[in-house]
DNA sequence: TTTAAGGAGCGAAACGATTAGCGAAACGTT
DNA sequence: AACGTTTCGCTAATCGTTTCGCTCCTTAAA
């Protein structure tokens, strides 16, 4: 009874209140408002409140319009934290890349933020930069602001810590890479069909010295990439010259280095050559032009990753396209599978890579000959 | 002395515990360790853990190593959530931008996260796609969040609800563009310059019918460009012809469409094109492939953007540069200025772009002629 | 009239951390 | 022995939500 009545001033004593700050938006200056500040404007209790934000109870229509009217007028805006804190879920997720700056990462994170962002989820993003530690620091920084689930690229180096990885607890979905002990959920491409695909176009070319540039060693892309690239020439009765494999860094500067290692050779110079990593394709044409040689005349060019650009380059560019936007959905949409069902066994998908021949290449152009039509192969 | 004794049983129960726990990290499953239950493994109060993990008070050195060894046994990892919750600060900064798929803002991107890294501040990242809806969601997303920071591309519309904007309690600092009427931290480039420069490049070069490509219309940046252009021609006494401002829309379509229809006027065909915004340069070049003309010969180009591939393009493109990476890193840096002092001025920070030359836009070799060295102009 | 059902709203206990305030030892000094 | 000082450690309140029970109250059926 006695609360009861001094409710009941308080309603009344709020309403006169509410007529006043009507317009002035966030009374107290600095402090934002909490749900409470909102129950004594309205006059009901925090339970009533909460009840109206999440609609999940009954409350009067009435009762609720005056919780709102008192939300719009104190300018109240939840508190996430605190919300996240009781629920036990943060609705967020954790990305993170070697280097957003890589187009093919870039492409990557966009397709998870379209997909996190339609389930309400947000996005924190981290780069490793290939370091192994830094890869770590982030990924218990985001355990300790309680992510619902993780998308890690990989770096290369010892990923013994995933096997104590708490997985039931804080998800985590690889992309592009893996290491190959862990077993979680991830998507990759099929590197090895890529890598063949591209050297064997080289080949029915007529080439036979075909250099290839690779990526960061250690990383299984790079391992995987140079497997197809031999089985490519196994397949073809071409013997392999260790020589004609040389380390690249997937950076710019890395792709020259190697670029012009090959080319340097000048007795027995590759006709061809393969990159195996995005970035360092461009440096890789900017070698050939520098040796004064041609491209595709002297030295046919086909590298991995597509990007817009690479149709309007001199020469167009012939490369191994990655869905990467594909990838990135594809991703978060196994981290939402896996939040839903903790215990379902664990996918890895593979997406097919698509060789898109141009004229870095080489080959004659597509009216001319459009005879070898095999799936995974387009001419543009 | 009830309590002293019990706790001191505790101490002995625990440490037998403690041993036999010793390997198993995450005892109780599902749930991850508090900081209470690494109190009762080590027989201590949760604020005595509490000022082991923040080493802010006395806390005896063996006693400190008794509290280590329980979080290590037990997998302990802070709960951000409540520490935010508690400490009034997440740690935590948003970054919105139209599409983190535009090479200019990828580059952005990265130098706001290699501060925030830097401090110990992590990124929340939204695409707003130019869409004045969803760039108020993600702001409210990120302030119900308790960010405490918003770097924010702002997109067209009426951004009249930044009037009302609780600035005091979430800075915010504007990139790239800005709402004329807004007074907030930002950094942005002059847009003016590097349009007149661009196109003055080309005045000298002996164009005179010089067609724009302009960017999304009601953006601030596009607007700038438009006016540097205009000065430009003003200052040489080249009238204005409006059939040669086409609208683009900042995109890859756009800028074809916007280069056909200025490339189609056969009577009156401009001799030189200039690009407003990054993308469309690619598509604008295609453009003139496609209608059988020759870049720089028939048709010359500039475009606004610079970026690693310009320079192994064909032509190699005659672009304004803008130092992305250094304005992502300044925002940052404004923005954590601006969490230290709350009242200083705001700043508004103009990076100049500078015109970096190249043979899109037919301008002899450097080799050539050193002559016109004036700031702002690079040859490459 | 009694009972039951269930709508509408409230109080209070979590969630996991921080921290002010308070005691209790241990030690040194007079 | 009495007292002050320093060093540690504990209790309890707090941050802003959600949510479990509980209490009224209204309505309808028995």
């Amino acid at each position: 009874m006695h609360m009861k009545k001094r409710r009941h001033t308080d309603k009344i004593r709020c309403s006169m209140e509410e007529a006043k700050q009507m317009k002035d938006v966030e009374a107290s200056a600095g402090r934002p408002a909490t749900i409470k500040d909102v129950a004594a404007h309205a006059g009901v209790s925090v339970a009533t409140v909460s009840a109206v934000i999440n609609r999940n109870k009954y409350v009067s229509p009435n009762l609720a319009q005056r919780v709102q009217e008192s939300i719009t007028a104190l300018g109240y805006e939840r508190n996430s934290l605190a919300q996240s804190l009781k629920k036990q879920t943060s609705q967020t997720i954790g990305l993170i890349v070697s280097d957003i700056t890589n187009p093919f990462f870039t492409s990557v994170v966009r397709g998870v933020e379209n997909v996190a962002n339609a389930r309400g989820y947000s996005l924190i993003l981290g780069n490793s930069d290939e370091d192994l530690k830094k890869e770590m620091g982030y990924m218990h920084l985001l355990e300790s602001k309680r992510a619902d689930g993780l998308i890690v690229a990989f770096t290369l180096g010892n990923h013994e810590y995933l096997h104590s990885w708490p997985a039931h607890r804080l998800p985590l979905v690889g992309i592009d890479r893996l290491p190959d002990d862990a077993c979680i959920d991830a998507v990759l491409i099929d590197n090895v069909a890529g890598a063949r695909h591209a050297v064997e176009h080289l080949i029915t070319l007529g080439h036979e010295r075909i250099g290839i540039v690779t990526g960061l060693p250690g990383i299984t892309t790079t391992e995987e990439r140079l497997i197809g690239y031999q089985r490519a020439l196994a397949a073809h009765g071409i013997p392999l010259d260790p020589a004609l494999i040389v380390e690249g860094n997937s950076r710019i500067d890395g792709g020259e280095r190697a670029a012009l290692q090959l080319l340097a050779r000048e007795a027995a110079r590759p006709t061809a050559l393969f990159v195996t990593s995005g970035l360092m394709i461009i440096s890789a044409l900017q070698a050939i032009n520098q040796m004064g040689l041609r491209c595709p005349e002297d030295i046919a060019l086909v590298g991995f990753d597509d990007f817009e650009w690479a149709a309007v380059m001199y020469p167009r560019l012939t490369t191994v396209s990655q869905p990467t936007y594909e990838i990135g959905q594809k991703a978060a949409q196994l981290l939402f599978e896996r939040l839903e069902k903790r215990d379902a066994a664990t996918q890895v998908i593979r997406f097919q890579p698509q060789l898109i021949i141009r004229e870095s290449s080489g080959a004659p152009l597509q009216s001319a000959t459009p005879s070898k039509e095999l799936p995974g192969y387009v001419h543009r």
